[in-house]
RNA sequence: GCCCCUGUGGCGGAAUUGGUAGACGCGGCAGACUCAAAAUCUGUUGCCCAAAAGGCGUGCUGGUUCGAUCCCGGCCAGGGGCACCA
């Protein structure tokens, strides 16, 4: 036979162009053609430069949906755009000096292109890029809508300062406390900046995540303890030695259980007393600096090592007039949440005890150590699980409670003695969404002398960014603007000033999902479709933005939603989050980082050796990371594309891995999907010049019954975004089909050959797309796979009269029994109990108890 | 530090979610074809034991159950997030 070669890249490119002459996936504007609506979205991705595997994966998971979901007869939307603004255009334009938005455009056309040889059906027309003018205006209206309902507003607000660059610094820019380019150490600064009011909705927000069944249960999770609901008692401690004019501290706390135990108190050190405090007293003074040289990251401040200043004035236990206990200003308190001000119970919390040890404060047990607990020594004892009993001794007397109980108890306890109230505080706070950096959405408002913060006019909107901008120093280049600021006040027409602040990034992924909908609207939706596309039927991203981008996008539907842009208030009724593309590591003998393509891996009994491909010399190889640029571990798809082929590439990201889970990128791998593809290409060929294929008999229903069984497994596995097993599906039936070839050639002719071979060529077609096409033109399909409907199992194939039970003794396997699928359960133990292997298991003996579990298995008892 | 997740052969993983652990793929080994190689095909492949019988085996450890990869307790290791990275 002929060795017949498939060469992917010619097919590909013919298909694709078929495709895109026949409008297959433009989806038609408006209402729609009756056929059920289908939103299929893979979270847009960052014009970084060049795509990477991650994002091959992410699309080729949302195109398998997207082709499948259409044969399936739905009317699918299946859009593309970019995420286009933030901090690394700009930190290009610094270090190459490049203008932040050719650096953005250039990379947006370079990935477009790389995208489209992945074949994927994308509605192309509904493009956009969050930095296009025609988008951030329409964002810009939003935000004034927000601003006339209340639900933007000012407020101070900590920032990462640089003192030598004079800049705002992300996070992610302060390393070790230090300024990333400058090395100076980092200041807290106060700044006034815009918020939005997510904290209205944290009740909603919370309660709705119950509906999201389509959501990873991981995922619900994480939002929920992000949004931190907690019930406690808040109440105000009487101060003595406090200065002037200051009076209760005012407290919250979850635990008031434990308010026998406390011995001290302890403020942020951005409280309203310790500021007092800070201006009198040059120690501590010193010792707030040094606590804001933490920066304002959360992980940063907890993992600090923990340090209090004693200020010496005293507070008033409430339960005894005559008990005193020390203030600490303390780095670990966050002004954010709660008052900002806690009572430390060191026996009952391992962070207050930490804290006791180290100040020389009393440890003072509330509970009874059950038996078996340690009562306090080296580590705090916290019975913090509700099913471990405990006593209040002091507040319920020696009533027994569990955890749950006790604070509700406490919490009464006090409100009757008047000693504070109950309170429901949430953790979600509002969310902050100046930046002092150029590329973003700028924010539409006017500062004037005379009239104050003045929204601009709806009509001379967008405010544009401009472009003659220079980055030669840090900071942001809409400050040093010559003109840009300087503007008209829409109220009064006098001189006023442009905001220079402009919007996080994260404001321009929380509504692009409702623009794709109608991406031309003249407002930044149309009702119309908005209301029919959303919500989002199957969103497909990485798992990092389980809480912000996907909180910050909840919010958004409901905030749209009040100002009249939205008809949803859960923008992602499907949510799956996808696992990360990994790969090896290599490093020379010079411990420099090498590309896998510079690289030969060999292996043997011996294990696996790299090597250099230039010398032969050996190369060590490290840890399976992330694919990153640094540790130069990436595969170029356009590499894989270009030698293998995009199906190659789709199979490849789509086999062996569940999709949820980390993807390991070997070559070894590609090769083993580039192998498969070349074997339904001839298995293909082979079908349809075999003779005698339609031929009928028992074989030849036993490959149909396969094949029914495969398309009926497939298609539950498809709909569960389980993409591995579904492989491993059709690599079942490609095996049994191609075994049936071979016995019709050897004169045994097997039915029902092509009619298989269509089957598998249907199934593959939504992870294959190119090969099935060539596939189903050679098999005569007529028209194009994209454009046949998903075929139905059918049930009479489905069924199984015989079926192998396991027959267990004592729970391990000792035999099998084949037997009629609906066997009574007499029948069962009958047949059990007359094989021979049993029969000696048992000597002679009357098994104990014999448990049939209808068609799983059999469990002799003896 | 806090929240969440993951852990199964040499490797990626499957197991109808309490019912045959290791489907399917990769790799290895043996063979066929070939002058040879590549490609392709056939067989075999968790570990222990010469083999059979059997035993062991899902990160470790304890428990619940007729039966545990799956449920519960305690650990260990790796990963994601922590509000200005996207």
């Amino acid at each position: 036979m002929a060795s017949i070669r498939y060469n992917a890249s010619e097919t590909e490119a013919r298909w694709q162009k078929v495709w895109s002459e026949r409008k297959l996936f433009e989806t038609p504007r408006g209402a729609g053609t009756g056929k059920p609506k289908y939103y299929v979205l893979e979270m847009f991705p960052y014009p970084s430069g060049r795509i990477h595997m991650g994002h091959v994966r992410n699309y080729a998971m949302g195109d398998v949906i997207a082709r499948y979901m259409r044969a399936k007869g739905n009317e699918v939307l299946h859009p593309m755009g970019w995420d286009a603004f933030g901090m690394p255009a700009e930190n290009a334009a610094m270090q190459n000096k490049v203008h932040p938005k050719a650096w953005t455009y250039e990379n947006i056309d370079t990935m477009r292109r790389q995208l489209k040889t992945m074949g994927l059906s994308i509605d192309w027309l509904r493009e956009f890029a969050t930095c296009d003018v025609e988008y951030y205006e329409q964002q810009q209206r939003l935000f004034l809508d927000f601003l006339d309902a209340g639900i933007a507003y000012r407020r101070k607000s900590k920032v990462n300062w640089d003192p030598v660059d004079q800049t705002v610094l992300a996070n992610e820019q302060v390393i070790d406390g230090l300024g990333w380019r400058s090395g100076a150490p980092v200041e807290q600064r106060e700044l006034t900046q815009w918020f939005l009011k997510i904290s209205d909705w944290s009740q909603d927000l919370l309660d709705s995540l119950e509906t999201l069944d389509r959501w990873p249960e991981k995922v619900r999770l994480m939002q929920k303890n992000w949004i931190g609901k907690s019930r406690g008692l808040q109440f105000s401690f009487a101060t003595n030695g406090a200065p002037e004019g200051f009076g209760d501290l005012e407290v919250y706390t979850t635990r008031p259980d434990t308010l026998w135990g406390a011995s001290f108190a302890a403020i942020s050190p951005d409280h309203p007393l310790a500021k007092k405090l800070e201006a009198n007293d040059p120690g501590v003074a010193a010792f707030c600096a040094e606590c804001r040289r933490l920066g304002t990251s959360q992980e940063e401040i907890e993992r600090a090592e923990k340090k209090g200043l004693d200020t010496g004035i005293k507070v008033v236990h409430p339960f005894d007039p005559q008990w005193e206990l020390p203030v600490y200003i303390a780095n670990f308190i966050l002004m954010d949440y709660g008052t900002g001000a806690i009572f430390g119970c060191p026996a009952h919390d391992q962070r207050d005890l930490d804290f006791a040890r180290k100040y020389g404060l009393p440890v003072i047990d509330v509970f009874t150590a059950l038996d078996g607990e340690e009562p306090v020594g080296r580590t705090a004892f916290v019975p913090a699980k509700t099913e471990q009993v405990l006593f209040i001794r002091k507040v319920a007397g020696e009533e027994v409670m569990t955890g749950d109980e006790a604070v509700e108890a406490a919490i009464r306890f006090c409100e009757e003695r008047d000693i504070g109230q109950s309170v429901t505080k949430f953790r979600l706070r509002d969310w902050g969404i100046s930046r002092q950096r150029y590329w973003g959405c700028p924010i539409p408002v006017i500062h004037c002398d005379t009239c104050g913060v003045v929204p601009e006019k709806r009509e001379n909107l967008p405010v544009r960014l401009p472009d003659d901008i220079e980055f030669d120093r840090p900071g942001n280049p809409l400050d040093r603007h010559p003109t840009w600021r300087k503007t008209a006040c829409p109220k009064c027409g006098g001189q006023a000033m442009r905001e220079t602040d402009t919007m996080d990034t994260f404001v321009d992924s929380s509504w692009y999902f409702a623009r794709f909908t109608a991406p031309e609207a003249p407002g930044p939706t149309d009702p119309a479709a908005v209301s029919h596309w959303l919500p989002v039927d199957q969103y497909i991203g990485g798992i990092e933005h389980a809480i912000l981008h996907l909180l910050y996008s909840r919010f958004f539907a409901r905030a749209m939603r009040r100002t009249g842009h939205g008809g949803v208030d859960e923008p992602f009724q499907g949510l799956f989050t996808q696992g990360m593309v990994v790969h090896e590591t290599y490093r020379g003998k010079d411990g420099k980082w090498l590309s896998p393509a510079e690289v030969r891996v060999e292996e043997s009994d011996a294990g696996r050796k790299a090597f250099l491909v230039t010398d032969g010399s050996e190369v060590s190889i490290g840890g399976i990371e992330k694919m990153s640029k640094s540790k130069r571990n990436t595969v170029d798809p356009d590499d894989i594309i270009s030698s293998y082929g995009a199906d190659t590439a789709r199979w490849f990201m789509l086999s062996d891995s569940p999709p949820d889970r980390d993807v390991i990128w070997t070559e070894a791998g590609v090769e083993g999907a580039h192998r498969f593809v070349q074997r339904v290409w001839r298995l293909a060929n082979d079908v349809t010049e075999l003779p005698g294929k339609d031929g009928s008999g028992s074989e030849s229903d036993q490959l149909l019954r396969l094949a029914h069984r495969t398309l009926a497994r497939v298609d539950t596995m498809i709909g569960e975004l389980r993409f591995n097993s579904a492989v491993a599906q059709m690599y079942t039936l490609a095996n049994a089909i191609e075994d049936a070839v071979r016995q019709t050639r050897a004169g045994k002719p097997a039915g029902h050959v092509v009619e298989c071979t269509r089957l598998l060529i249907q199934m593959i077609a939504p992870m294959m797309p190119h090969l099935a096409e060539q596939c189903w033109e050679v098999l005569g399909g007529g028209t194009l796979v994209a454009e046949t409907s998903w075929p139905a199992a059918d049930p009479a194939l489905l069924a199984e009269d015989e079926i192998t039970l396991p027959v267990q003794v004592n729970g391990k396997k000792r035999a099998d029994l084949t037997i009629a699928a609906d066997a009574s359960e007499s029948d069962i133990v009958a047949a059990t109990l007359s094989i021979d292997v049993i029969q000696k298991a048992l000597d002679g003996a009357v098994p104990r108890k014999v448990i049939v579990v209808p068609k799983r298995i059999v469990n002799v008892v003896i």
